[in-house]
RNA sequence: GCCGAGGUGGUGAAAUGGCAGACACGCCAGCUUUAGAAGCUGGUGUCCGCAAGGACGUGCGAGUUCAAAUCUCGCCCUCGGCACCA
């Protein structure tokens, strides 16, 4: 059979017929908006496109035959970066170039004969379109959530040009190779940030993959913390710095501000080493993105000379310095040091000398012996002595022979004795051992609560380990009972831990052990004024309040999520409407292209390079630039910038509902129809830009009233990413490009998305195996040889077990294809259809008909020309999908599995509700299962019914 | 470094506490055919065995359970995202 010409007969057929012309509203049916992400014409479909858009329109079938009114639509994102590019390379306008490419990327989407409602598509370039991405722009100015500012942006020094983040691949220019340095410009900017909170909050209420929302939520960054004000000595001026450690105030040693920071312009004068500061700043600006990459984690910086802050928590004076490890954009640009509780501060305290203090100790609960409830508890301080041979890194323990516990030499401080003093005299006093050579302090005490059994008490212990080496064997004469009590033994590196010993303290001397030199988790505070002995969180809050009763500082919330960089100095891309009106003598300054004057259209200029002052080829357009000012009606200037292309696409979902609406972007009644989106497919890279962009959107749309919902996505779905056979990134240097279009030609297009669905599961992707198609080839042939060749009974000759398996199988396919596991849903589609096969003398037409509406979201073409040839009238796709009868699906018998001891020993047939004790007496007569049972004692039985009985002998 | 997903035959995979490998691909044998990425029948996790049957088997190691691919703990590896966010 010629599948394709059938295909292109039907495609034409349905075009004809008009079968996927979406109405806005149907007589009891529910609307469902089912989106998949639209492409952008980068130039041929290729087999990812197929995997994205084949399988969701099984879904979007499917959905429309169980009785849904679907919009399934589709469009182009026709602006954009890399359209541009490939337009520049090949020299061809870009106009041209993504026009050709949609006319290309149309006949191929026609060609895979999804239902998709044409009459709906749209073009981002299209006027008719970008009028309203326009109007969007608007909106956001009137609302204050569009502003602009200077902000340093991707500047390629070769190309003369800003480059989109995207664009630097390693720290250099994709195009030409050159290093990308940072420079300043003006750009406009979306107040994404504003709603960072909603943006996070609203992500629990949306069916999404776990995963995305938790991208969104780490991309979003929220973290609690405080601003505190560090007063400059001398000077009526403070520095705030952002932490969400307040508990670790106290080991503030110093300060650091970033190179962006105003401090520097403010204090100028007062900065002693000015010079070397401002050289830095020089320096740090400088820094390719490629050089702060490798000199990753090295800590640089410079100390502002003449300036001290002071600690307001304690008054002590503590030194500032400027240094880029410290992010400008971020809290306020300014941190506290806490080399004692940061790794970052560490290193650079360890590099510039700076001191340390320490000022949270760990807490630990032992949770061997906890604390014992109404025993007394007794504080103390300790010491334990870790003694290790160097010859074999052994160390020396004791294990008690009446406890079974396993400890170091250990024991109270006495007065007037140093904690190593006290290390030495326990060690001598219970191993003997009295050739010790210390080797370092472990860290600082480690506070631990745990039941001294020994002396049924509770303890709370504030302990230092103290590490030495052993010199020699000798050994003084221990306590005889003591020595009686206790063996010695030493205990392998590896073995050092707490499933050994029986320390609270062990997994913080291992830790220390390997090198491990700050402590950053909460803890029990030291060294803190008032505060200390209060735990880090009660700590956190009880400063929070000194700070503000003092007007020292306050609560802050801080998210790493950034505002929204919207402007492009490039060609291809919707006019930003804006113009400026600043004639020498003043004007009427930045002023919004009334609605009524968009969309200000993009003129179709010749040279749309990008131009050597980093400006958008626009600019080089008089008759665009110069206008008349829309207030005063004076000479002004167009803004030249375009929108980013995510601009674009962080609406088109709405447009669809109402494509052609020349008033409005789309029209309020039809916004309820349809809105929001009921299912989105489309890839996991979308997850942190385009997803968060569109949510940003929906809410603010909201917020202007013209929408009544805030998410636009009520539920979302992943496609995997399919490689190449060679298990890499499919890429044309690599030469694994998987073509769609010979595919479809040799294969035919119902096989090519079936083949798609059958793969693997529909999240997950992976290698093209391209023999793995001939299986469903094969399996549409034959389907296609026995429905056409053979004339089936109108009145039905009865086969339960075909009958039950076919009432068994809608039930699985309708449950697999709503949850996207559609590989499961063919394997039972084919199961179903080889016992069709088998029984085909016994199956009626009624059986077919609804193998082939079962059918028809897979293999849209084939199903209906069979359907055709079985008489049907109207199209298959417009059929109702099958329903199932509950009770023919139940089985009468079931296999029961016989095990012993958990392990199966027969199998034999039962009816299906057997009882236990029923089951219990069948198992026994199996002839096996008496050979291994008798002469042993049955202890228990476990019956699973329909499923197993387990004797336990 | 942090966050996330995953690791099952020769291959894609199925099974989410109850017979591991459904359904396919590939391969082997036979039939048909001496044109084919054709069709049909049977076989196909590994090891032992002529067979009946038995043992082993879901990255590695422990644990929970009558029963573990599935649950718990530790480790190894692969992929994706973020990465000096105080």
């Amino acid at each position: 059979m010629d599948f394709n010409r059938i295909e292109k007969r039907w495609q034409k057929i349905w075009k004809q017929k008009k079968i996927y012309k979406t109405k806005d509203k149907v007589l009891s049916r529910k609307n469902f908006y089912h989106l998949v992400m639209f492409p952008y014409p980068s130039g041929n479909l290729h087999i990812g496109h197929w995997y994205n858009f084949a399988p969701a329109d099984v879904f979007s079938r499917f959905k429309r035959m169980a009785g849904f009114n679907v919009l399934s639509p589709i469009g182009f994102d026709a602006f954009g970066l890399p359209a541009e590019n490939a337009a520049i390379k090949r020299g061809i306008h870009p106009k041209d170039w993504t026009y050709k490419n949609i006319k290309t990327m149309t006949i191929q989407l026609e060609s895979m004969g999804n239902m998709y409602d044409w009459s709906r598509k749209i073009i981002t370039a299209e006027p008719e379109y970008y009028k309203w991405t326009q109007w969007m722009f608007l909106q956001m100015f009137k609302n204050g959530l569009a502003y602009k500012k200077k902000v340093s942006a991707n500047w390629c020094p070769k190309c003369h040009t800003v480059l989109a983040n995207e664009q630097v691949i390693n720290g250099k220019c994709e195009r030409c190779d050159a290093q990308v340095v940072q420079r300043d410009i003006e750009q406009w900017l979306f107040k994404i940030t504003d709603y960072a909170e909603r943006l996070l909050n609203d992500l629990d209420k949306l069916d999404w993959p776990e995963k995305t929302k938790i991208m969104q939520k780490n991309w979003i960054g929220r973290s609690e913390g405080a601003i505190i004000k560090f007063p400059v000595l001398n000077l009526r001026f403070s520095i705030e710095v952002f932490t969400t450690r307040a508990d670790t105030v106290f080991g503030c040693t110093y300060l650091v501000i970033a190179p962006e920071h105003d401090i520097i312009s403010n204090l100028k004068s007062e900065i002693l080493n000015i010079k070397e500061v401002e050289n830095y700043i020089e320096q740090a600006r400088k820094k390719t993105e490629l050089q702060r990459l490798e000199a990753d984690k090295k800590k640089t910086g410079v100390e502002l000379k003449g300036i001290k802050a002071i600690n307001p928590f304690n008054n002590e004076t503590v030194p500032v310095f400027i240094a880029d490890y410290v992010l400008g954009h971020y809290g306020t640009g300014a941190v506290m040091a806490v080399p004692a509780h940061d790794e970052r501060d560490w290193e650079f305290a360890k590099k510039y000398n700076l001191p340390i203090k320490e000022v949270v100790i760990p807490n630990r609960i032992d949770k061997k012996n906890p604390p014992a409830y109404g025993k007394k508890t007794v504080e103390r301080k300790n010491v334990h002595a870790l003694v290790r041979n160097p010859k074999n890194n052994k160390f020396l323990c004791l294990k008690s022979k009446k406890f079974h516990w396993v400890t170091f030499p250990m024991g109270g401080i006495e007065e007037n004795e140093s904690v190593v003093e006290a290390a030495r005299r326990e060690t001598e006093e219970e191993t003997g051992y009295k050739n010790i050579k210390l080797v370092k302090i472990l860290g600082g005490e480690v506070r631990a609560e745990y039941f001294a059994k020994h002396k049924d008490e509770n303890r709370v212990a504030y302990t230092t380990g103290v590490l030495f080496d052993l010199i020699n064997e000798e050994k003084s004469p221990v306590d005889k009972e003591w020595e009686i009590s206790h063996e010695l033994i030493w205990v392998d590196k590896e073995n050092v831990n707490y499933d050994t010993l029986c320390h609270a303290e062990m997994d913080d001397w291992v830790k220390r052990l390997n090198g491990e030199e700050t402590y950053a988790e909460d803890g029990v505070l030291v060294n803190s004024g008032q505060f200390t002995g209060m735990k880090s969180e009660e700590a956190r809050e009880k400063m929070m309040k000194w700070l503000k009763d003092n007007k020292l500082g306050e609560k802050k919330i801080n998210y790493k999520l950034r505002d929204w960089l919207v402007s492009r100095q490039r060609y291809w891309g919707a006019p930003i409407p804006i113009i400026y009106c600043d004639p020498p003598a003043g004007g009427c300054g930045i002023v919004p292209v009334p609605e009524k004057k968009l969309p200000v259209i993009l003129p179709n200029i010749k040279n749309y390079l990008p131009t050597e002052e980093g400006k958008s080829p626009l600019a080089h357009s008089k008759k665009f630039v110069n206008v008349k000012c829309p207030k005063c009606g004076n000479p002004a200037k167009r803004e030249t910038d375009t929108m980013d292309t995510f601009v674009c696409s962080s609406w088109y979902y709405l447009r669809y509902v109402d494509p052609n609406n020349s008033k409005k972007f789309a029209d309020g009644k039809k916004i309820k129809n349809w809105l929001p989106v009921d299912m989105y497919i489309g890839g996991a890279e979308h997850a942190a830009m385009h997803l968060l962009y569109v949510r940003f959107f929906t809410k603010a749309l909201q917020d202007f009233g013209y929408l009544n919902f805030g998410e636009p996505f009520a539920a979302l779905r992943h496609q995997g990413i399919i490689l190449g056979s060679d298990g890499q990134k499919m890429s044309k240097s690599r030469g694994n490009v998987v073509d769609p279009d010979n595919l479809v030609k040799k294969f035919g297009s119902d096989a090519v998305r079936m083949y798609l669905c059958f793969m693997g599961p529909y999240d997950q992707g992976g290698p093209w195996n391209p023999t793995g198609i001939l299986g469903v080839k094969r399996f549409l042939e034959r389907i296609n040889k026995l429905i056409s060749s053979i004339k089936y009974q109108v009145s039905s000759v009865k086969n339960d077990e075909l009958e039950r398996l076919l009432h068994q199988t809608i039930k699985k396919i309708s449950e697999d294809i709503e949850n996207f596991h559609f590989n499961t849903a063919i394997s039972a589609l084919m199961i179903l259809f080889n016992k069709i096969e088998e029984n085909h003398q016994q199956c009626d037409d009624k059986t077919i008909k609804r193998f082939l509406k079962l059918l028809a979201p897979f293999a849209p073409h084939l199903s209906e020309e069979l359907w055709h040839q079985l008489g049907g009238k109207k199209s298959v796709h417009l059929e109702k999908w099958p329903r199932y009868d509950k009770n023919l699906i139940k089985e009468e018998t079931f296999e029961l599995v016989i095990q012993i001891n958990g392990k199966t020993r027969d199998k034999i047939l039962a009816n299906s509700g057997i009882s236990q004790k029923e089951a219990e007496k069948e198992a026994l007569f199996s002839d096996r299962i008496k050979i291994l049972i008798t002469g042993k004692e049955i202890k228990k039985v476990i019956f699973v019914a329909d499923k197993l009985i387990n004797f336990v002998i």
